[in-house]
DNA sequence: ATTAGCACTCCTCTTAGTTGAGTGCTAACA
DNA sequence: TGTTAGCACTCAACTAAGAGGAGTGCTAAT
């Protein structure tokens, strides 16, 4: 267990080591206000704090710095709550302040204000498409043989394909067919739409409409092979101001990972609500071993679910990210849960 | 006028330097096959060259550098265009082997393709959905007072809105009001669709259904803000492997370049056929300044243009880049008049 | 238990010297 | 007269050596 005395020193160092990016040393804490001990006895105290594995050197003769484990224990027991600023709360309040009611209009603004409040990499995940129910399944047809399947949700998303038609397919085929597809979908969340089709629906159609087997089975995958939820980010530049990340390459291999969707969507688990912080190597990718992840969840409506995650250096300004990310999640999930239709 | 001796030298220079880029040397050009003279003769020539401001020194006693002068010149003078060679063919050719035709997946495709091929940025602009014609009108109900409205056009793209519904509109006023929309907008195109509904719509409407102004009007404002091309980008990090990028400012500046809509589309000016080459300083953005762009343009179907842009140090390879966009602009164009509707 | 004092470490910055690629100029040559 | 060999000169890039300074660990005094 760490002493009292122990516990101030480590949270000096973290403080201090978050905000000037520089090994700290035993003079430069003894000057800090609420430090009343003497230099030695800061040396002594962060000998066995680094024994303790709370702390690194850079080399022999260097001030400290925290290592992960470090970070991790400030994370957990030095982290108390702190109010974030009227300013902030104003600049948060501006994402609403338009009547626009866009989801993902909000959603995109939100990015990019967390990533300027933060001067980290903000990243928003948008309500998971796949949990929406089907509200109409409608087909234009634009010639011949192409046509425009368009299903809207319940929440108001539309997600539309392009596919073709079979041969000498009549405007009462294609007046059955979507009958029989709005009578038997409408209610079907997404992620079941694939399922449905297969077990129920593809026999009905095959009764009632001429066509070949071929075509339905297309109009069937393409349905299949939805959107995932979609990524807004915020601030992709930003890391560029962070000393840590004046080396090209690992500026190149963040930036590389956030173009990949599935890597993306990797930094969001566990889904879990609260707010969740990988440190370092706690981060599964090992072009995230010098990033720390924050993310968090906002709901959307009853039973979804969008996800912010803030990425920056291991020496975070975590106390603040923290702070932002819960007013940002309640202030999401409020605007989100008024005017939803079922 | 430049002698021919002049211009071999000049082009060894400038191949040698988009090669190693590296200033080049009178020795090292003397020793290419294609060049009989020796170094002294070469060092002559090039002060000329200097003279004439087609090449740069970085130092009193460093080999020379094109200038910005003697790469248009290169350009417009030296490039007889190469073809490139069939891998590279096959590998475009592979964009159109999938059955899928949703324009934007190949236009997604090509962009990675492209910047696979030339490992410098590109940036493809789809189609301009302004010039799409309205094929069908419809407005789907959420809930007692939000409805989506959808546009699907003749080339299958679909946008959509979501809107607020005044207090108390029926369905039967929801129907008339989609008739009526349909009647009058159909083979409009969406860029007068605004225009259109102000002119003449909107007084039928105001006649046949019973509803507050102010919501008509919030509809009109809501078809009218709608999205530019599409723009999708392809190796944003690739500039990472030019020498010249090795400063961390620059590529800073070029990636939030990329991420201001405006800015990017502003790259794409002229919007005539054909190649066309800018040369550092010749692009306006001073954040180019040490940039090339390479635009052309392809057409989908009849009247609409998409655009490519190849972004990468002045010390591009033009030669390559020009070939390979030439097959590019010719293959999506071809790909794009086939199975387009009216 | 705390702290002042001191020797020691090692990074960082500066300076000086060395190397080598490349130039411009002159004089010889075909 | 155009071409080329030869040579002195320039300057970036690298290396080595030394000075300065921030910070440590240890010891001994308080």
């Amino acid at each position: 267990m760490l002493t009292n005395r122990q516990l101030q020193i480590l949270q000096a160092i973290v403080d201090d080591f978050i905000m000037f990016a520089q090994p700290v040393g035993s003079r430069q804490i003894s000057k800090k206000q609420e430090i009343t001990f003497s230099p030695a006895t800061i040396r002594n105290e962060m000998a066995d704090l680094e024994e303790l594995g709370f702390l690194e050197k850079t080399h022999t003769s260097s001030g400290r710095v925290p290592s992960e484990k470090g970070y991790r224990f400030y994370v957990d027991h030095l982290l108390n709550p702190q109010g974030i600023n009227s300013r902030d709360i104003q600049q948060i309040q501006s994402i609403f302040n338009d009547r626009l009611v866009e989801v993902e209009h909000i959603i995109r603004k939100s990015a990019n204000i967390l990533s300027e409040l933060t001067s980290y990499t903000s990243i928003l995940l948008g309500p998971d498409v796949q949990r929406h129910r089907v509200k109409r399944f409608s087909i234009v047809p634009l010639s011949s043989d192409t046509a425009v399947a368009i299903i809207v949700t319940n929440n108001g998303h539309v997600e539309n394909r392009m596919f073709s038609l079979p041969p000498n397919f009549t405007a009462s085929d294609l007046e059955k067919m979507v009958n029989i597809l709005n009578e038997r979908l409408v209610g079907v969340s997404l992620e079941d739409i694939h399922k449905k089709l297969e077990a129920e629906v593809l026999t009905v159609l095959q009764q009632h409409v001429r066509s070949a087997d071929d075509y339905i089975h297309a109009l069937v995958t393409a349905t299949m092979h939805n959107s995932e939820s979609k990524i807004f980010y915020g601030g992709k530049t930003n890391m560029f101001n962070q000393p840590e990340f004046h080396d090209l390459n690992k500026v190149r291999m963040i930036l590389d990972l956030m173009e990949t969707t599935s890597q993306v969507q990797s930094l969001f688990q566990p889904n879990e609500s609260g707010i969740h912080i990988r440190i370092g190597s706690e981060n599964k990718q090992l072009e995230m071993e010098n990033c720390s992840v924050i993310t968090t969840t906002y709901s959307i409506g009853e039973d979804q679910q969008g996800a912010i995650a803030i990425i920056g250096p291991t020496r975070m300004d975590y106390k603040r990210v923290v702070a932002l990310l819960d007013v940002m999640r309640m202030d999401l999930t409020q605007a989100f849960t008024k005017n939803r239709s079922d």
